[in-house]
DNA sequence: CAACGAATTAGAACAATTCTAAACTGTGAG
DNA sequence: CTCACAGTTTAGAATTGTTCTAATTCGTTG
């Protein structure tokens, strides 16, 4: 009953195959923790979150180890932080153009496809400077 | 040189009565933080920031006290918490509506007012969610 | 001006994250 | 197949920003 509602786990060929891809060596731990991040589209974790979940299935990764992973696949272009709380980083599994509702109370993130929110009259920016990246997050309560 | 190239600072009156306003007792270090947080329109602090400028100008407040003041600021309306960093909280002096410009590797927050920019497509949130505000923060470098 | 509740404070405590130094493990060369 | 080495992992300590605690001090009202 209180079985993981998630699809099955990418492979870890998949996984491993990811990870070279990306020009990090598939170690035990990265496959592993791969093999749980990428396994469907959307996911929202946090370094905690991520070391509950894969020392819950039964694998030994140190929490050191998770925030390593997370800030390299990160680095590697294979995720992408979001930074909605002052108190802990959440990090997505969906690298592509998009937005997030965020219901703090819940520490809980939704995707909003890139395209369907349209930001218009960003202004230059002051001289120097150049546009990074334009994020948007809708903040959500229960009613 | 090193002269503060600040406005002189709003006077311990117009302090007190802003204070009196919002509903809380004007002691000598609410008067003090008001007094420089609110001297002109826009700025941009975090906790430490602003314990370091009140402990320059020579007044005795505690850390602790400023962390308290600039909650209790926030809930009056007098302040808006701004979340663009894991790092740390700021805080600005800026309530209405209005978007940032958010300069990571220096800490600089730069206000882009309200009617600027315009967000179009906000989806419906999902059943039992209603919005509670949209935030725009346009992430630059330089270059 | 007394008294009481509110505010301040130093320092301890906390939570998230990063660092450190030692042990371990992929990988490519031989 | 084995070695050696750079890259990785790890436990635990350390750091950082923030909150809490319990005791002291202060503003206000009677």
């Amino acid at each position: 009953m209180a079985k993981a509602s998630r699809e099955p786990k990418i492979s870890a060929e998949e996984a491993t195959a990811r990870l070279r891809h990306a020009g990090l060596r598939p170690t035990r731990q990265r496959v592993e923790l791969a093999g749980l991040l990428f396994q469907d589209g959307d996911r929202h974790v946090t370094a905690e979150s991520l070391h509950d979940e894969v020392s819950g299935a039964g694998v030994k990764v140190s929490l050191a180890t998770v925030y390593n992973t997370l800030h390299q696949f990160t680095e590697a272009g294979l995720l992408r932080q979001v930074i909605v709380d002052a108190a802990r980083s959440y990090f997505d599994t969906n690298t592509g153009d998009h937005q997030h509702f965020f219901l703090e109370k819940e520490g809980l993130l939704i995707d909003i496809p890139g395209e369907t929110i349209a930001v218009a009259g960003v202004p230059a920016p002051p001289p120097g400077l150049s546009v990074d990246r334009v994020d948007v997050v809708v903040r959500v309560r229960r009613n």
